[in-house]
DNA sequence: CGCCGAGTTGAACTGAATCAAGAAACGTGG
DNA sequence: CCACGTTTCTTGATTCAGTTCAACTCGGCG
C-alpha cells in the first residue's frame, strides 16, 4: 500500500500534515539485493516499504546475520544513528525488487511535534516493535529448533516463502542446515 | 533518586505537568519477594523504581523465565494490557526491599498529551528499551554461555551481585549449573 | 542442632553445530 | 533454448556445548 493512504488507516491526521508527509517522503523502487544502508553505516534515513521484502542484518564472526524482516506496510531507521549518534551495525538489503519510500528523519520530527496525533502514531510504532522482539526474545531462548521454525509458521508464513532460507535460519538463531532438517522432518 | 528529581536530569518539563505527575504517583516500600503483579495480570499501571530491583518473569513449560531485570530509575509498565487489551504473561517481582512510584497509565497519557518534552521523553524510554531488546537479541542468539555471562559482567556488573543465580541464568538463557560452571572457571 | 534454600560438582545424554559432499534451482550469455 | 556457473538447498558423519538428573556443600536461622 501507498504511504499516505497507509497512514490513513492508522491515524486521523490534519490535512496539513499529511501534505508535508507526502512532500518530504521520496518514493523509490530498487532491484532485489539492492543494499540501502551496508553494515557500520552513519543515516538518519526513515524507510517506508511500500511493495516488498527487506531485512536489517549485521555480520558477527564473518558470518552475516538476519536481525529482522520487514515487509510491506512496514517503518524503519537506524536507531543507534538518529538517536545515539553512533554509527549502526545493521544494514538494509532488499530481497525482492521493493519501491520505498524514505525522507529525512530530522524532517519527520518536526512535523512530529506538530501534530500530536502522529506524535502517537510514532508511540505506537515503537511498541509494535518492542513487543514484536520481546516475543522473539521469548522465542530464542528457550524455543528447540523446531518450535523456533513453528512459531514462524505461525506468525510469519509469507516470509518462508520469499526469503532465502539461509536468511530465515540466521534469523532463528539456527544454522541453515538445521533448519534444512527440520523442514523435511514436518 | 526520586522521581520527579530523576525526571529533571531527563526532560525540562513546564511546572504544572511537574505538579501533576507528583500527583499522580503513588510512592510506596515493598518488602523483597514482593509481587507488584502476577503472571496473568490485567493492570494499567506504569512503575518507577526509586530504589531497588526487580525482574519481569514469565513461566513457560513450568519454568520461571526471567525477561529482564530493572534496577534504579527505571520505568515500566505492562504494554499487552496497555496497548493490546490482552492479559500480560509477565508478572513483576522485588529481588530487594523496593521503593516503588506507580500511576495509571491513562491518567499519564493525558499529561503527554498536553506536552511535547514529556511526549519526546517517553519516547526516549521506549526506545532505550527498544535497543536493550535490540542488544540482547544479538547476544542470545549467537554467544557461547560464556559469552553471554562475559556480556553481562560487562553491561550490568551490579545486578551479578544483587540477583540470585537462577534468575540470572534463566535471564542469559542458560540453567543455573551450567552458568555455575562457568563462574568456577572465571 | 537440624532444616532449608542457594549454589556447586559430576556423569550420562542429546540437540544442534560443524565439516564435507552432492543435488537442485536459477540466471545469464551464447 | 540450451550450457555453464553460481547460488541455494539437502544429506550424512562427526563432534561438542550445554542440559538433565542426582548427589553433595555451605551458610543462615528457628
Amino acid at each position: 500500500m501507498q504511504l499516505l493512504p497507509y497512514l490513513k488507516t492508522r491515524v486521523d491526521l490534519p490535512r496539513h500534515i499529511e501534505d508535508k508527509i507526502d512532500k518530504v517522503f521520496k518514493r523509490e523502487t530498487f532491484p532485489k539485493g539492492h543494499k540501502l544502508l551496508g553494515t557500520h553505516n552513519y543515516s538518519r534515513k526513515v524507510f517506508f516499504v511500500e511493495e516488498g521484502l527487506m531485512r536489517l542484518f549485521y555480520l558477527k564472526g564473518g558470518k552475516d546475520i538476519t536481525h529482522l524482516f520487514w515487509a510491506e506496510n512496514s517503518f524503519t531507521m537506524p536507531i543507534e544513528s538518529i538517536f545515539y549518534q553512533e554509527a549502526s551495525p545493521y544494514g538494509l538489503e532488499l530481497l525482492e525488487e521493493s519501491t520505498i519510500c524514505y525522507a529525512s528523519y530530522d524532517d519527520v520530527e518536526t512535523y512530529v511535534e506538530q501534530s500530536s496525533e502522529l506524535e502517537k502514531f510514532i508511540r505506537l510504532l515503537l511498541i509494535e516493535v518492542l513487543k514484536r522482539f520481546s516475543d522473539r526474545l521469548n522465542s530464542l531462548q528457550f524455543q528447540s529448533a523446531k518450535e523456533k521454525y513453528q512459531s514462524m509458521i505461525d506468525q510469519y508464513p509469507d516470509i518462508l516463502l520469499r526469503a532465502p532460507l539461509g536468511h530465515v535460519a540466521s534469523y532463528l538463531g539456527i544454522t541453515q542446515q538445521t533448519l534444512s532438517v527440520i523442514r523435511s522432518q514436518m
